[in-house]
DNA sequence: GCGACAG
DNA sequence: ATCTTGTCGC
């Protein structure tokens, strides 16, 4: 899918990365959930060996539940993991792979907080100013922000705030489970990014493009190559 | 000083 | 994230 080309660079110091995210965050902007949603993409990443990356991007179908394609990505660890910093340690593999994809997906789901981190610049908001479509961020944990409990009924959701300002929601994908919090990236409102998320989640608690990239990227992890990945995927 | 802290 | 055994439940 198309990919933006240097916006800046990604080998900061950690005082550096937090500096540009305050500047970066100003540039982010709203909008409508797509419609109709025809592909979704989903990334996440795993460690592969000591010092390197591996990053996964699906590209699946609504319509039908069907994975469209498989992108995968190596790159060295440059960054540390630093709370608030993760996108400096991501983004690189993770560009990569969505940038391997021939595809164009509508909209792109990460494994992360979207706007809803200290400097209103998390994973999926980063990495949406380079992309051309919205971007939504779909994290397993809290990383700041307050909100009210969750009703244990499958879409319900409690709104996420910050600084006084609605940044996301905690969205109920399963009941039984706990629920994901989900915030905007870029191009894209709260609303819609709930929408979206709940738009792709088949039973499971995480939704299916970033369940699926999480499958991928521990198989790339264990030494499958892309073509057997991708075929494993589509059965 | 004491917690909190995406992956 | 990763390290790890058994265990509860459909």
């Amino acid at each position: 899918m198309f990919v933006r080309q240097g916006l800046h660079d990604w080998n900061l110091t950690p005082a550096e990365a937090a500096r540009l995210q305050e500047r970066l965050a100003a540039s982010l902007s709203g909008g409508r959930l797509p419609s109709p949603l025809r592909l979704v993409a989903g990334v996440d990443l795993a460690l592969s060996g000591r010092d390197s990356l591996v990053a996964a991007a699906v590209v699946w179908s609504p319509a039908d539940s069907s994975v469209v394609e498989v992108a995968l990505a190596r790159k060295p660890l440059s960054f540390p993991y630093v709370p608030g910093l993760l996108s400096f340690r991501e983004a690189p593999a993770a560009l990569e792979a969505l940038a391997a994809l021939r595809s164009e997906p509508d909209l792109v789901i990460f494994d992360g907080q979207g706007i809803a981190h200290p400097r209103g610049l998390g994973l999926a908001a980063h990495l949406g100013l380079w992309l051309e479509v919205p971007t939504v961020g779909a994290a397993k944990k809290r990383l700041c922000g307050a909100h009210r409990p969750v009703r244990d009924r499958r879409g319900s959701k409690a709104s996420l705030f910050l600084g006084g300002r609605r940044v996301g929601f905690v969205l109920r994908t399963r009941p039984g489970v706990k629920p994901l919090f989900v915030s905007p990236g870029n191009r894209i409102g709260p609303a819609g990014a709930a929408r979206a998320v709940l738009r792709c989640c088949r039973g499971f608690r995480l939704p299916e493009p970033t369940r699926l990239a999480h499958i991928a990227a521990a198989m790339a992890k264990r030494g499958l190559s892309a073509p057997e990945i991708e075929r494993k995927l589509l059965s």
